[in-house]
DNA sequence: AGAAAATTCGAGTAGTCACTCGAATTTCAT
DNA sequence: ATGAAATTCGAGTGACTACTCGAATTTTCT
């Protein structure tokens, strides 16, 4: 029972509720973020919707920065943004199913368009979540689009890789004017607008 | 001379100096804000900048409040953002020249994509300048491919309101990942070929 | 030159921020 | 049941926030 018998003393894993907890206060700062940006929000509100006090908060993410990134995790899990390459789905069904489901969830789409935005600026913790989410989707994009080339059904003259970026862009742009103005703004529609003008109907 | 006299003591307008240093300040309030956005700027940054005390900057500026607000309206006018109406240049022509001005004043995209990200969160003052510039650049394009389609320059099937919506939002979302990989994106090449795929050549 | 207005600032206010420390309480494997 | 780890919190830390007050200094008009 020396200081030095430590090998016996076996750690044990969180208790029971912990998990539970963690996802509440995920969950609560996922609305903060969204409400008030990173640099917005503060634990203290975050602390205040969980009702547990600013120290608790940090027994769970020691530290803001830590919590941010495990809300830009969860915000993956939710959207299902692993796009795994091996679906069947079309590219085309595939991303206006993706935004119609959007559209039921406003608060995640306003978290995304903050954080991104506001990542842009000195030294952001969200900044290399974003600049590698978007490589990513750039490149399943454009990989997509080639195939759609393959079967000629891309309009001639038309760029698989150009078109993968404009995609990007016009989805996020279409996201952020839809939160200035949910009635005049409609994303799918955009969204089909454009793939009416690139992609040629199945023959 | 007696207190009654009031009307005798006739307002001065302000020193020489000051319109300079005004500007100076909404010099340095751009940079502060582009680089932190407008939560996370500070009064004592800007001041800091200028070589003043954070006194004597809100003796120009009452509020941060109205800082931003400056900051805007000077953002307007270094872009030219009153877009004459009466302008003989072309839809496609006019764009393109200002999304090549943009590439050369990176902080101004990035305050202007910051900002524009962040008034989406609750009560932002930003968030009116937004709505309106929004507003107004839509019904501006929508108007000009309006003219386009009279003229049978437009592809038929394109709605001319959705592709303002388009354009608007295809433009901002470009710019966004331009700050995020500038040596991936390419602003002007994007727009480029969404006119291509819009608008049809001069007969 | 004299006086009023414009400009400047030091000092302070009340508040918030993320985060730390030490100790109490709760859980749970033994 | 007991003891150690997991969880909770009250109380503080120092730093920063936007903004105010009163007074000194500088400019400009007469």
């Amino acid at each position: 029972m020396t200081t030095k018998d430590v090998g016996r003393a076996a750690r044990r894993g969180p208790y029971a509720k912990s998990e539970e907890r963690r996802r509440t206060i995920l969950d609560a700062a996922h609305e903060v973020f969204a409400a008030h940006g990173y640099r917005g929000g503060s634990l203290q509100d975050v602390a205040d919707r969980v009702g547990l006090s600013q120290t608790s908060l940090l027994h769970y993410f020691p530290s803001k920065r830590d919590l941010l990134m495990a809300v830009l995790e969860r915000r993956d899990e939710i959207t299902g943004d692993a796009f795994p390459d091996d679906m069947e789905e079309g590219l085309v069904d595939s991303v206006i199913r993706t935004a119609l489901f959007n559209e039921n969830i406003p608060g995640v789409v306003e978290l995304y368009t903050v954080l991104c935005a506001e990542s842009v600026t000195d030294s952001h913790p969200g900044r290399v979540y974003f600049t590698e989410r978007f490589e990513r989707l750039r490149t399943s994009y454009a990989r997509r689009f080639a195939e759609l080339a393959a079967e000629g059904r891309l309009r001639p003259g038309v760029d698989p890789d150009e078109a993968a970026m404009s995609l990007v862009a016009l989805w996020d742009g279409l996201q952020t004017q839809w939160l200035l103005a949910p009635n005049e703004v409609d994303v799918v529609k955009g969204l089909r607008g454009y793939f009416k003008l690139v992609v040629l109907p199945e023959p």
